[in-house]
DNA sequence: GTCTATACGATGATAGAC
DNA sequence: GTCTATCATCGTATAGAC
């Protein structure tokens, strides 16, 4: 999609229906036979993004793995993501406060439950004493955090799937040797 | 500055001179007394950002403390200053691409020389074999997308002072027991 | 589904009086 | 340094012909 790699590059508020018109190259006005406003592009971009890592996180929860297991098949699907649709995942990540209020509420609550299922799993490890005894929210909020660098490379660079394992073992493991 | 806090809650683009006005309660016109444009705001609160950060890893960077220490104290520093000033760290931290293309191209330069100087000290303790032997700029990477989460924290909840060392602690040794 | 034409409010910024 | 008045441009979106 055109409009996302826009949104990405310009963020979405800097971003006009022309120029996304130009870039599919028809006149602005004809956009609206394939959508109904601008919001809405937006709008299936986070949702989009935000159903698939809801519906994994829900999936790995069931699972039989361990908790470390589960976390690791979690990050790794976020950097599998990261690298292959970037520009969608730049937009989710940093974008999704122009949601309209309504679909921003949706928004915070799939994000709400996306960190319920997360800080779950965090808590089994922290209970099997795998994991250290730390605020769960702050775990959380740092693993995530950790990879969202990855879709900002510019390629194939560092970001490479034969770093993917090396990337979450340095998270899980802490960069001391 | 009332400005910081319209762009880390709207986003610079989204955010008018109207509304910035407003929010210090004279007319808009007014503002020009005080500023060239939107833009020098911007560039105003970025480049204060990059030069304290800058700063603050020069002088580190030629102190007598191990590798670890170095970086114990930029990460410390990091995240104290998202904790005092998080509408500016917001702004440094996802607003800098609409800086004008002279303000960007500097901007750009002040966060590489950034990057080679927290490198250096990585690939000293790589060398001292107290670091992990990965690739630098994903330490690198991580190290300083993992505390970007902290200058979100509504407030002193799990970002406050007590929990500093600790998040630094998860970082650098990881979350495993 | 695409076009031309257009509505019309919002935008950043300036001129000039006080 | 603040105001009122204003400018030119761009913003999203619609109407209606083809």
């Amino acid at each position: 999609m055109a409009s996302a790699d826009l949104f990405k590059r310009q963020g979405y508020a800097a971003t006009s229906m022309r120029q996304l018109a130009k870039a599919v190259d028809i006149e602005p006005s004809s956009l609206y036979s394939h959508i109904q406003s601008k919001e809405e592009i937006l709008q299936t971009i986070c949702f989009e993004q935000a159903e698939k890592f809801t519906k994994f996180i829900e999936w790995i929860a069931e699972q039989d793995d361990s908790p470390i297991e589960k976390i690791k098949a979690i990050l790794l699907h976020q950097i599998q993501i990261a690298c292959d649709d970037s520009t969608s995942i730049t937009v989710f990540n940093d974008e999704w406060k122009h949601l309209n209020e309504e679909h921003l509420k949706t928004f915070l609550i799939s994000r709400k439950t996306y960190e319920s299922l997360f800080i779950e799993i965090i808590n089994q490890g922290v209970q099997q004493n795998v994991i250290k005894d730390v605020d769960p929210k702050i775990v959380f909020n740092t693993l995530l955090s950790s990879i969202k660098w990855i879709h900002f490379q510019s390629n194939k660079n560092a970001a490479n799937p034969n770093n993917f394992s090396q990337i979450v073992d340095l998270i899980l493991g802490g960069i001391l040797n």
